[in-house]
DNA sequence: GCGACAG
DNA sequence: ATCTTGTCGC
């Protein structure tokens, strides 16, 4: 992907709302839900932390099997965008795509920490980026956005999340003493699939590996960047 | 009109 | 997401 289709579909400025929206349609239109992945050798989880007026966005790549660190990488990038529930693509969109690019181990799918199709328009932000660059993708959020489910207990349960009459993903219970999180496809993976491959990637912990040491690769970036600013 | 609302 | 220490519970 070039820099000119990477501001086609990531670049807010210059737009209005309306055709954000209009984008967000526009990439939904290439949106699979059939399984679109050969065998998974390696996995990538994405994250985001925030400081002044930056963003930065981290990305581990995983082998799926023994969920061990291959490579990881994170870019800081000026924040372009406020935060808008359902447009959350055009905030933190750029940045990932554009710390994905350098990965010099590409992944085979990329998890999420946000929504895939359990949104208004089936745009969230796993979804819009999977259709966009047509790479298999997973969203893994911990509050719902839209849509309704009964509450999974027991640990390993899981319960579907139903909106306007479809099941858009899982309320999954991943840890005795977490609330569920909520599971859904991105691109090119099925709603079974999706809660089949969080649940592979469960190490005990309320978040799937992924995005579990996305997070923590994020918040470290940022904490040694302040640091580092701190010394001057 | 009111409330809800990923990160 | 972010500002932040201790603290209750398993």
């Amino acid at each position: 992907m070039n820099n000119n289709e990477l501001d086609y579909w990531f670049d807010p400025s210059s737009r209005t709302l309306e055709e954000l929206r209009v984008l967000q349609n526009k990439a939904i239109e290439k949106l699979s839900l059939e399984d679109g992945f050969g065998k998974i050798d390696r996995i990538a989880g994405v994250d985001c932390a925030y400081f002044e007026d930056r963003i930065v966005c981290a990305m581990p790549v995983l082998d799926y099997n023994t969920l061990e660190v291959i490579e990881k990488k994170y870019i800081v990038q000026k924040v372009a965008f406020p935060y808008i529930p359902t447009y959350l693509n055009f905030r933190e969109g750029k940045a990932i795509a554009s710390v994905f690019m350098e990965l010099e181990n590409k992944p085979d799918m990329i998890m999420f920490d946000s929504c895939g199709i359990n949104h208004p328009i089936k745009a969230g932000m796993a979804t819009y980026f999977g259709a966009a660059m047509d790479i298999p993708t997973i969203g893994v959020s911990k509050k719902i956005l839209c849509g309704d489910s009964e509450t999974p207990v027991e640990v390993g349960e899981s319960q579907k999340l139903m909106y306007e009459g479809n099941q858009v993903g899982w309320l999954l219970k991943s840890n005795k003493r977490s609330n569920p999180i909520i599971v859904a496809p991105g691109h090119k993976v099925s709603v079974e699939s999706s809660l089949e491959i969080v649940k592979h990637c469960l190490k005990g912990y309320k978040l799937p590996e992924p995005t579990r040491l996305a997070h923590m690769y994020a918040a470290e970036a940022k904490k040694e960047i302040l640091e580092q600013k701190d010394r001057n």
